[in-house]
RNA sequence: GCCGGUGUAGCUCAGCUGGCUAGAGCAGCUGAUUUGUAAUCAGCAGGUCGUGGGUUCGAGUCCCUCCACCGGCUCCA
């Protein structure tokens, strides 16, 4: 007998070799139907993996994500399967569950694959889902494995099984289908009850673009087909937040190709926006020390090559400006840290002086490659709402903390409240990706973590996600699609100022060496705009809306009043326009839903003798009639809600 | 940059397997209407079908080039 305990510290005493799927029967018969996986001791194993030794049970159903995960990892195997029958001889690589679904790294070879080949693999698969196969794991010797794929000239899955030390080598068998395999997959190939292949990619083996380019499936399954058909429903209404329809409906921003790709052209109601959210930032700002300063959108290679961005990103930069006379290079500024350092050279620091806190909002250009151009989330010129914190070392972690209160202050007050703090290092095998100490980046990435503590932090660590000159924090947000983007990011940098000789005379009539911390709460602003969009589906705040109100006269005859109610509005600090068109007011209020206007006044005959107006809400709510004063302090009263002072 | 897809009026879209002068709604303009909480009516105008080439008696439709966009990969200072 072994004993086995629940997560609810229940133990059962059973006898050896019994295997999750009984003990679920054990529990209840429902369970047992709807446990699709199970991890023993931490360990993921299979719902019909005998039980040996005493330990931790816990059982997965689709409602768990590690039952997702079975589900669809599974489902990968199916597609396999689905794609071997219908294109024999490809080559299989290797087919996990992600977030939302599965994919299957495949090199097709001589096969080309479509979009429209999906139906008839959707269909293969789904065959083969309803005759309930079994899957089973059974270990095999490298030697055995090793055989197995080089009979079918697989070198992917040589290349993987001679990286695994022999005697952890296992296969996955379901029906005729074989697949070198961890574990973790459903009893049987009947749970899946809907399988849609939703699109096709190039995915580089191993993730490196000098090896080849498999073809990549992506799939979703559900245990009903319900879930499929809601699932995409969900992925339409997503749509419906795109940044790039909504910045198209409000008027807010356009790209041109005569232009050139990745530069948006910003219109008046986005820039209007645009300048709302520099103030907001620039008050705050002030209010915690910092300075402006502006510098040049270009600057001389040699600025770049100090910094060491030239070494890193010449060949992805927009390319040297050559001027008239000789020997003259200048770069687009893709970056300000290199230009703020020279602000801090132009005189002599004493640390009496630190920190020094110089703030731009400073619009960069970088030769971004095209495939990764995205909206406004992945630009070729774009704004960000920069500062460099030159401090001393006492002063790192300190200054620090409050640069993670400030980005928190503009989170909270744009309403982002679901990130990701990411603490982003480096890669330890790759040591030839960054530049300096290596003592200084260990205090740079415990600086950062001592105060991502300090704050209360919930964080995460990504080794390889530092930039090459020092470690970072990062706030990530999800967009509509769930995909994530780097939004605001602080860091810390030791090696910016040795390469740019910065000193600042201590106490002790020394030169030192000062610290160094980028930042920008916003990140960006067309990337921050970007997700503020997909994020509110364009109902912004109020306090940000460019128009919180519009006025909408039901005839000519209440024009003049209209425009009273006007003249008060903007007394009092709120902006609005007038909608005098020649429209019935029913026209009037459909067009201003879908613009957004979170407020609008009707007035007419009533409202001009009581000398009131009529407020509607966005969405349709009525507020009914009220003078203008009270309709301010509505107004003011819940911008007070949302937009508090930094300190 | 790589893989796959898409490109018809300012916007959203129709145009079957190639066949006369390429259609609609919204937006725009003109006129009528003076309007009470999500579209008043009528008329007019608007497109060398992303670009360049090719196949064909004939191309929006088929093939190729390039451009842009979309979904991924890689990259992201």
């Amino acid at each position: 007998m072994i004993k086995v305990t629940l997560p609810d510290g229940a133990v059962k005493e059973v006898s050896k070799g019994t295997t999750p799927f009984e003990v679920a029967q054990s529990i209840s018969e429902g369970l047992a139907r709807n446990v699709i996986s199970a991890s023993y001791n931490q360990k993921t194993i299979e719902t019909s993996t005998p039980l040996e030794t005493d330990g931790m049970l816990t059982l997965y159903t689709w409602n768990d994500d590690e039952g997702k995960k079975a589900f669809w990892h599974s489902s990968a195997h199916l597609l396999a399967q689905a794609i071997e029958q219908l294109y024999p001889g490809v080559n299989l690589t290797i087919g996990p569950a992600i977030e939302q679904g599965f994919y299957y790294d495949i090199d097709f070879k001589e096969h080309a694959i479509s979009e429209k080949d999906f139906a008839a693999i959707e269909k293969r698969a789904l065959e083969i889902a309803r005759e309930k196969h079994e899957f089973k794991m059974r270990s095999v010797s490298k030697a055995d494995a090793l055989d197995f794929y080089k009979t079918q000239d697989n070198l992917f899955k040589v290349e993987l099984i001679e990286n695994l030390t022999d005697g952890d080598i296992t296969f996955c068998d379901h029906s005729n289908f074989t697949d070198l395999c961890r574990g973790g997959h459903l009893p049987n190939t009947g749970f899946i009850k809907a399988f849609k292949l939703l699109s096709i990619a190039g995915a580089y083996w191993r993730g490196d673009e000098n090896k080849p380019q498999l073809t990549r499936v992506y799939g979703i399954s559900f245990p009903k087909q319900k879930e499929l058909t809601q699932y995409l429903e969900r992925i339409e209404e997503a749509k419906k937040r795109d940044h790039r329809k909504l910045g198209k409906e409000l008027e807010l921003f356009t790209f041109s190709p005569k232009v050139g790709q990745g530069l948006p052209l910003w219109l008046p109601k986005g820039a209007a926006l645009r300048e709302r959210l520099e103030t907001f930032l620039k008050k705050a700002q002030k209010e915690a020390g910092y300075e402006m300063v502006v510098t040049p959108h270009i600057g001389q290679k040699e600025l770049y090559v100090t910094s060491g961005h030239y070494a890193k990103y010449g060949e992805d930069s927009f390319q040297p400006i050559h001027t008239p006379k000789e020997d003259e290079e200048f770069l687009l500024k893709p970056m300000n840290c290199p230009h703020h350092c020279e602000i801090y050279k132009h005189s002599p620091s004493s640390y009496k002086d630190l920190p020094k806190r110089f703030a731009e909002f400073g619009t960069v250009y970088r030769y971004e490659q095209s495939g990764e151009l995205h909206g406004l989330t992945r630009v070729r010129g774009f704004t960000q709402d920069d500062a460099h914190i030159f401090c001393t070392q006492d002063q790192l972690l300190e200054e620090f903390e409050n640069v993670i209160d400030l980005t928190l202050y503009v989170l909270g007050s744009l309403g982002f409240e679901d990130f990701t703090a990411q603490v982003s290092v480096r890669d330890p095998h790759k040591p030839e990706k960054y530049i300096g100490e290596v003592a200084n980046w260990e205090k740079a990435e415990e600086a950062i973590i001592t105060a991502a503590k300090n704050k209360g932090l919930t964080y995460v660590i990504e080794e390889g996600e530092a930039a090459f000159y020092g470690p970072k924090l990062d706030f990530m947000i999800k967009d509509a699609l769930g995909r994530k983007w780097q939004l605001g990011t602080i860091q810390v940098d030791y090696n910016l100022p040795e390469r740019f000789d910065l000193q600042y005379k201590g106490s002790d009539n020394e030169n030192h060496r000062p610290v160094m911390i980028h930042r920008a709460p916003f990140g960006s602003l067309e990337r921050f705009i970007a997700l503020l969009l997909e994020h509110t589906g364009g109902n912004f705040p109020l306090w940000l809306i460019p128009v919180q109100a519009i006025v909408l006269p039901i005839s000519e005859k209440h024009e003049k009043y209209a425009e009273k109610v006007l003249k008060s509005l903007e007394n009092h600090e709120i902006r609005g326009l007038i909608d005098a068109r020649n429209e019935t007011v029913g026209k009037k209020i459909r067009e201003a839903e879908m613009k957004k206007v979170p407020l609008m006044i009707v007035v007419g005959e009533q409202e001009e003798n009581a000398n009131q107006i009529s407020v509607r809400k966005h969405g349709g709510e009525s507020l009914g009639s009220m003078d203008i004063e009270s309709f301010a302090e509505i107004i003011n009263e819940e911008i007070k809600q949302t937009l508090k002072s930094f300190k």
